[in-house]
RNA sequence: GGAGGAGUGGCAGAGCGGUUGAAUGCACCGGUCUUGAAAACCGGCGUACCGAGAGGUACCGGGGGUUCGAAUCCCUCCUCCUCCGCCA
């Protein structure tokens, strides 16, 4: 969420924001009463330590007077600090309300868009900040979408991840599963030979940490619920990540901190289904390697065209077709200041598919989690930035259906040594 | 899952219900001394909120309670350790 202070000391331009972001004109008092209700609490917050202050006084000399034996003036003093008790009490109620309601407010409030992020209502409007190649391939006539490809083949079957699960359960097999196994090595590999530092993290996680990354309140409908235990899920890598550096002090030297890992992501994405879910496009369940850093505010920019570089570098090895869109403020995730999709290009289906999202959070996250570094005497909350490197299975439903010919599905150069084969048939 | 023990500052480790945000040691930062270093000595050394400031308030695993007053007493939850059971 965003930092009161900066709402205070910003207030036109996060309103200029949240226009970017055509948040409803009519809903635009929200920072208003936000800073309003903040007053309250400060207001409750002085009076209440003046009234706890007088109580801790008058409870030392009861104290004193015990001591001296002075029964009858201690017992007076008593009464009186029962009185300050009741009032204590009172304000403690007051400002326990006014925090839940600031906090509930401030978690309506997105993150303030970068000034770089263009205008927009929906996906159309998204910027292409870099197409690659200038040309697109063109598909052989008889060009077979993945989910055929996978029956001819074999090497991945919806149905049968029906049967032992539901819909969206995908089952890999022989060289599909393969296929798999040498994506997930090849983009942990890519992200250790850039510095990130490989994680395995746990797959369920508690509310706590579900909260820190913005999961809950606002996602909650996305994630799988155990509700035995009163876990959830990970949809992403992204969240026992980043929640690593929970309630941390960083000194400023460890930045920048990256981190990588692989984990599958579980999604209940309610809602759409038809031909543009169909095979891969949209499942439950799919795997994912995603970079998280860390970084110095004065830096995360830099950083973030790092990781935009990175992934590039990634999309270019497996020589798939693919464009970068610089997101537009109706299109942009609700913790976002930045971000920058990867599609790569589906020959058969003629259609982009985004294999990775790569964002700037500034504080918005931080915030939340209490990351924080010294800065000389007191502390600032860092910066938290992440990116797919990348997601898999639209990977793969690109890779089969771009690089098919009579004899099979040709293995990019750079991933054959990781599936000993060169030719998927 | 059952029985017992424990959770205090970066670490180690004190703490009769009252002047303890918390002894002491180590680590760390600054200084004196030294050609330099070490040692020794002196000083500093948690976080958040309120306040222009002085200063105040809160926090001793989390939450609740008793009390004029709780790190210290009670309840509850969590975590860790030991033993038993089960187990990849």
């Amino acid at each position: 969420m965003l930092e009161l202070n900066f709402i205070r000391a910003n207030k036109e331009r996060v309103l200029q924001g949240l226009k970017t972001r055509n948040f409803p004109d009519e809903e635009l008092h929200i920072i208003e009463d936000i800073l309003r209700l903040d007053d309250t609490r400060k207001d409750a917050k002085t009076e209440l330590d003046s009234v706890l202050a007088e109580r801790n006084q008058l409870s030392k000399k009861i104290g004193g007077l015990f001591k001296e034996g002075k029964k009858e003036e201690a017992d007076a003093m008593r009464r009186q600090v029962t009185q300050l008790k009741d009032r204590a009490a009172e304000l403690e109620e007051q400002l326990r309300l006014t925090r839940e309601a600031l906090a509930e407010q401030l978690y309506k409030v997105p993150n303030v868009p970068h000034e770089s992020v263009p205008p927009g209502s929906t996906d159309e409007d998204n910027e292409v900040f870099k197409p690659w190649p200038e040309e697109l391939p063109e598909p052989g006539a008889d060009a077979l979408p993945h989910w055929e490809l996978a029956q001819k083949y074999n090497i991945f079957d919806l149905d049968l991840g029906t049967k032992i699960t539901g819909s969206g359960f995908p089952l890999y097999r022989g060289k599909g599963a393969r296929l798999q196994r040498a994506l997930i090595s090849f983009f942990l590999d890519e992200a250790v030979k850039a510095g990130y530092e490989e994680i395995i993290p746990p797959l369920l996680v508690n509310e706590d940490t579900a909260r820190a990354t913005g999961q809950l309140p606002d996602k909650e409908a996305q994630m799988y619920y155990v509700e035995r235990d009163n876990l959830y899920l990970i949809p992403t890598a992204e969240v026992p990540l980043t929640n690593i550096y929970r309630d941390v002090i960083l000194e400023e030297k460890d930045f920048p901190i990256k981190l990588t890992g692989y984990t599958p992501c579980f999604r209940r994405e309610a809602g759409s289904y038809g031909a543009h879910v169909r095979g891969l496009n949209r499942v439950h369940q799919f795997d994912k390697v995603e970079i998280v850093q860390f970084q110095h505010p004065d830096k995360s920019y830099d950083t973030l065209y790092q990781m935009l570089e990175h992934v590039e570098g990634v999309l270019k090895k497996l020589e798939l077709p693919f464009r970068i869109l610089r997101l537009c403020g109706g299109d942009l995730g609700f913790t976002s200041a930045l971000t920058f999709d990867f599609e790569v290009y589906s020959a058969a289906q003629q259609r982009w598919l985004e294999v990775s999202s790569v964002s700037n959070f500034e504080t918005y996250q931080s915030n939340r989690m209490k990351l924080r570094f010294r800065d000389g005497k007191s502390t600032r909350l860092a910066h938290t930035l992440n990116g797919s490197a990348l997601a898999l299975a639209r990977i793969v439903a690109a890779l089969l259906e771009n690089n098919q010919t009579p004899d099979g599905i040709v293995i990019p150069k750079a991933l054959q040594s990781y599936t000993g084969f060169e030719l998927l048939n």
